[in-house]
DNA sequence: CATGTGACACTAA
DNA sequence: TTTAGTGCCACAT
């Protein structure tokens, strides 16, 4: 099992609608030090129809411009046709979309 | 083996 | 609030 196959593991099991941060997934790929890794993934896909690899931004919820084609985000796109919506600052909304795995149903 | 780079995150100013 | 610097892990050279 090595680092890559873990994080596309945990980014294939964003479900959909929601996103994931880099720390996140890296988090529970099993360390929290392995945001950068976990772009290198994605950058670096195999086959980027296997993992929802559009449902992983940065913290802020901000999608990198290096994910950008011909100047337009194909993020955006993908993510606006599962439902996910953005902010004026053009972050993706994680007050709403923010993937929780912990299924605390009836908690706060 | 050492150095440089990168879809990030955190801290300090 | 935004910018700059540092740490981290994996990969290319």
């Amino acid at each position: 099992m090595t680092t890559f196959q873990k994080i596309y593991e945990v980014v294939g099991q964003i479900p959909e609608g929601f996103v994931a941060t880099y720390g996140q997934v890296a988090a529970m790929a099993g360390n929290p030090r392995w945001a950068r890794v976990v772009g290198y993934a994605l950058h670096v896909l195999p086959d980027p129809a296997f993992v929802p690899w559009h449902r992983v931004v940065a913290k802020d919820g901000r999608i990198s411009t290096a994910s950008d084609i011909n100047g337009e985000s194909l993020q955006e796109a993908l993510l606006r046709s599962e439902g996910v919506t953005f902010t004026l600052d053009g972050r993706v909304d994680l007050q709403k979309h923010l993937w929780k795995p912990v299924d605390r149903t009836g908690f706060v």
